[in-house]
This record gives C-alpha cells, structure tokens and sequence, in this order.
DNA sequence: TTGTAAGCGTTATCAA
DNA sequence: TTGATAACGCTTACAA
C-alpha cells in the first residue's frame, strides 16, 4: 500500500499541514523539520497523491495543448517544445489532437478533456468568430497562431501579413514573376461585420501586397486552395497545375509542408529547383533543412512561441483574468534563405 | 459555480449514488429514472469531476505514452495512433519525452508522472537489463520496440532481425556489395550473462546474416556508430566516410532518419541515388515517402503497434498481472520497395 | 512556525 | 433497483 501524507507526518513527528507546507514550498520552516520530512519521504518512498492534491485545490497542475495534429513536423516540433516549456514549471502536458475538426476543437476546452486541465494552449484552424461565445472566458487560454476572436484569452502569433510579404519579397528579388500561392482560402465572411483577419488571410494579402510593390499582379490562377495542409496536397496541387499546363516560376507555400510537396512533385516530374522552378515556405521545420535542396522559409520562432505561451498561461492560471484584457504578442520572424530559391551562381 | 453529482441528484429527485451509477454504466436501472437524470444533466451543464473520480476510485483514466522525443518523424506518427486509440478507449494521453536518457525513462514510471496515470506505453531506449529491478512490477506497461528485460509488461516489437535481414538482402539483389550499416552499436554486455538482445543488437546481426547468406563479410570499417538516431547523425556519419575516402555502394539506415540523412548528403556531395549508392531505411515514416527519390523502407505496422499496444494496457490495468507471464507480441513488418534502392532501366 | 479539523466530489459498502 | 453514509488523501482556514 502507497503511503499517505499523515504516513509521513507519523513518521516525522509531525502534523499533516507540516508536511503539505514542505510541498508546497512553504518557506516558513525550521531546518530541522525539514530534514525530517525528508528523511520520512525517502523512508516511505512517499509520493503526493496528485488526485487528492486536485481535488481539494481545484488545480491539477496539468495544461492541454490542442492542435489539429501530432503527425505534421511543425506540430510535433511545437508540441516538443511546450511540453519542455511545461516540465520546467512542474506542469503535465495532454495533448489533444482535433483533426482540424471545429467541434473537436469546442470540445477540447467546454468538454471533458476541459474538465480536467487548468488551462490550454490553444491552437484552433477550424473555429470562426461566432464561436467565441461558445467558450467560457474563465477557462484560461493561450491562442497561438490565429487571431480568430479577441476574447478567448493571450494570444501568440507571427505577423502573418508581415512575413508573407518578406516570402514573396525575396521571390520577386529573384527575378521570379509567376509566383503560385499555396494554401489561400477565400473565407465566407459574415457581410458587413469587420472581423480579425484569420492567418491565411493575411498570408495571401502580404504576399499580393509584395507583388504590388514590384508592380505585379496575383494572376487568379495562381492562388491555389488546398484541402489540407500536408506534402500531399502541396504535391497534388502542383500536379493539378502542371498537368493544366499552367506556367509558373516559383512557389509559396504558406507552411512548409505545403512547399515541400510542391518541391517533391515538380522534381518527380523532372523539374529542376530553384533553377526551373523556387520554392519558399513557412515554418522552418527540420523536414526543410533536410530537403534536397532545402527549403527557403520563414522561422517562426518556434521555441519562443511555445515558451512564451506556456508562460503566460501559467500566469493567466494563476491571475486569473487581468483587468487591462488580454494581450497579443507579435513573435519576431526571419526569412532563412537556403537552396530552393536562389540559384547558385555559375561556376 | 460548477454543479456536483449531488446537484443532479437533488434536481433529478434521485441520490448521488444513482447518479453515479448512471454515469458508470450501470445496468439496472429504470428508464424513468435514467431519463429525469438526463434531463438533470443537460439542464446543469453537468460534467464530472475528474479529480475527485480519480481520488476515490484509484483510477484517473489517464495513461502515459513515454517516448525518446516528439520532435521524431516516427514518434510523432506514433504519438497521434497511441492518442487517437486511447481516445476510443475513452483514455487521455500524457506524453512523455524522456530525450532518451535513463534517470527520464525511469522516472517516469517511478515518479510524479508515473503517479497519474493508470499504467504507460512504454518506449524506453536508454534502460538497461539491471534496471528492471528499479521498476515496480504492479506498474502496468507495455513495452513497444525493445526487448530489454523480460519482466516489465507485455511487449509489442517488430522481428528487428527479420526485418534487417530483409532490408540488406533487398541490397544484395540490387548488386550492392559494399553496405553501410549506420546506427550500430556494440553494446558492453556483462560477461557470461545471456541477455536478450536490444533490437539494435538484432538488427546488426540480421544484417550480417543476410550479407553471409550472400557469401559476404562485413568490413568493419561499413559499421557505422551514432550517437543518436536523427537525420543530423546520418548526414554526419555519411559525411565522415566520404571524406576519409571509405568506399561504399549502399546504406542502410537502422531507422529513417539516418536513412534520410545519409541520402541527403550523398546528394549535396553530387552523388546520386540510387545510382552510385542505394539506401534503405526502417520505419516507413512519412518523411521517406516524400523523400526525392522516396526511400526505400521496413513499415513496421506503425498503426497496429499503436493499437495493440493501448489494447494490451487496457487489459493490463482491469485485469491485473496475468497468472500465465506476459506476453510478447512480434508484429509483421513489409519491405516497401522505392526509388531510394532500385535503379530504375533505362529507357 | 506548526497543529486541528473540515471538506473537496466522487465511489463503495451495505442495507432497504 | 435505489439510498444513506463513510471513506479516498489532500489543502485550507483558523488557532495555538
């Protein structure tokens, strides 16, 4: 049988309460007490019962990370990183993963998943605005990646519309002209209401804005919508192009995934990149540095993404609301230029 | 202020006890009754406790996935199947990466983390046979990719030297002669004691197998160790050979990802695949799929491993240690043949 | 600086 | 088929 907390406290020669204090870090004790819970701990091989520990504070001391999936380097990537972030804290990361699917995304935070969390660093891509309501604003959220809605709770994000642009910038540097955008997606917006721009949104804006710079201009045909996100819809849209004998000279890719399958589908066909065909994404996912050539990209800074949202959900579990709002942190991005998109000068 | 159970029993005119019989199945019990608690339920936005379940029953419904890291082509793939496969179960996941180093493998069946869960799927790399004392054998666990120690819980594997075996014989019939074998490793095993064989153990010997049956010898100098199994170390290991002028004309890599490796910097120093040197991997991750060429690969039946493994747990944790020993589980595994290893005819 | 006692929201026992 | 009541092991007022 598993000791108990009194186990110890019999076994030090002290009260209960003393030894909650000793874990709980309570500061206020004299030396020699302490040594003494220690030396009953390790006697007992005693270890807190965090069930009990959760039901009487009202916290678990573990967080939820949602995202649509754990199967996508820049998912995996992140999930790494919070999990990390979490352990540093002494806090447990579950996470969930949603398919993209909106009512698993609700359900991760109004659900039983929910229910047993203190918090969530939240990752939604199928949520629309109008679902703000459905969430409860007490439950501390950290939003990374999308704007969707104002009210859900700390949000992290790179400056879509910003690092788009500097993408689509460095393509037109290099004399590309035709440049396919991969992942745009026209989202019905509710007439009349001025809502955040999602990510991909702004993607697609910075990238026209680029464009506009050089006096160009987005030939329709070269916005491509995908499904998913993943190589395969990036190397089936590419197919889909060239099949309709569609011209282009370079490709943006709005995650790296998208513009790696675009970069694997235009070698299968005997293209050669950067030469025939550049290739830029976003992300910086390990999958591009080991492309051949590897990718050009954007870098998120993943790492501060995933530190800085577990740290202001940390504070947000432990503060509660802030009067002042929420906050939104815009995270620095750089464009890391590598072999996909500039040729490599003669020799 | 959230509603108890016994806020339901008070609005459903019913006790607690029924209601918590309502919410564990319980058969018997009239339709009126489990209707008005329905009813109770969708009125009060009811959910369950989950701290104070966890605390009375000994059971949190919780079960860890203990893996090197996330941030792993093949780990990552895992992860999602182990999740989604607790997820029907009604389990959540805790992830737990241990970065491959023992004091984390072990602490995380021994301590605070492994003091939530219910039991663990469990992938450690860095134990050894000595460890399995360390372990408490009530501890439910599944044990997937290694046989280190008999003791610990069922075992989910791949025939790692069948499956070696296959790969470098797949190399033989394309011609290869001179094979790399890069993840070896020659473990110090105490003298005179028979140990089971670590998978890395196995698949360096079903190598070898397979290049005798073809009246080949292994030069010593092909047995490539690295310190760790990530793309890095196979470009690197790769590196190292051609510059000491090392001839070779295939690779296999113990895993993908230095599969992966391998095959990129063989490309970046002008060589092609699988011209000049074939290679073949394990694991059949996503990142060989859409490698250029795609690479050659053992699928390990990720996905079955993956389910038979939380099965395996599941029935561990309700029905206790079983009278006739654990089980050992050795899953099929398939040679995926791609551009990696076969040159295609000319046309 | 430490102790006493109540109670967090379930489930288990036993009776009805 | 349902109910009353006692735990589960901890934290938290409050007291000393």
């Amino acid at each position: 049988m598993a000791a108990t907390m009194s186990d110890v406290a019999a076994r030090a020669g002290v009260s209960v309460k003393t030894v909650s204090n000793f874990f709980n870090g309570y500061r206020y004790m004299r030396d020699e007490t302490r040594e003494r819970i220690e030396a009953a701990v390790a006697d007992l091989d005693y270890r807190i019962n965090r069930s009990a520990r959760a039901l009487r504070s009202g916290r678990s001391r573990m967080i939820a990370l949602v995202i649509p999936e754990l199967d996508h380097s820049y998912f995996a990537q992140l999930a790494q990183e919070v999990i990390d972030a979490a352990d540093e804290r002494g806090l447990t990361v579950i996470v969930e993963t949603t398919g993209g699917r909106r009512d698993r995304e609700l359900d991760a935070v109004t659900g039983v998943a929910g229910q047993v969390v203190d918090g969530a660093v939240y990752g939604p891509v199928a949520l629309g605005p109008e679902d703000a309501a459905l969430i409860d604003p007490a439950f501390p959220l950290v939003v990374i990646g999308e704007r969707l809605v104002e009210e859900l709770g700390d949000h992290v994000l790179i400056a879509d519309r910003e690092a788009s642009r500097a993408a689509v910038r460095h393509l037109v540097e290099q004399g590309r002209r035709r440049i396919v955008l991969l992942g745009t997606m026209d989202l019905p917006e509710p007439a009349g209401a001025t809502l955040p721009k999602r990510g991909v949104t702004l993607r697609r804006q910075g990238a026209e804005e680029a464009l506009a710079e050089a006096g160009l201009e987005l030939d329709p045909e070269l916005a491509v919508e995908v499904p998913a996100w993943h190589r395969q819809e990036g190397a089936d849209a590419i197919a889909d192009l060239l099949d309709r004998g569609v011209e282009f000279d370079a490709v943006f890719g709005f995650n790296d995934a998208l513009a790696l399958g675009a970069q694997w589908e235009l070698q299968r066909r005997g293209l050669v990149v950067p030469d025939d065909v550049a290739v830029v994404g976003i992300d910086d996912t390990e999958d591009g540095r080991f492309a051949q050539p590897p990718l050009t990209t954007i870098s998120p800074g993943r790492r501060s993404i995933a530190r800085l949202s577990v740290e202001l959900l940390v504070r947000r579990i432990e503060g509660g609301v802030p009067e002042q709002g929420f906050s939104t942190v815009v995270m620095e991005h750089e464009l890391v230029v590598r072999g996909s998109s500039v040729v490599p000068p003669r020799g």
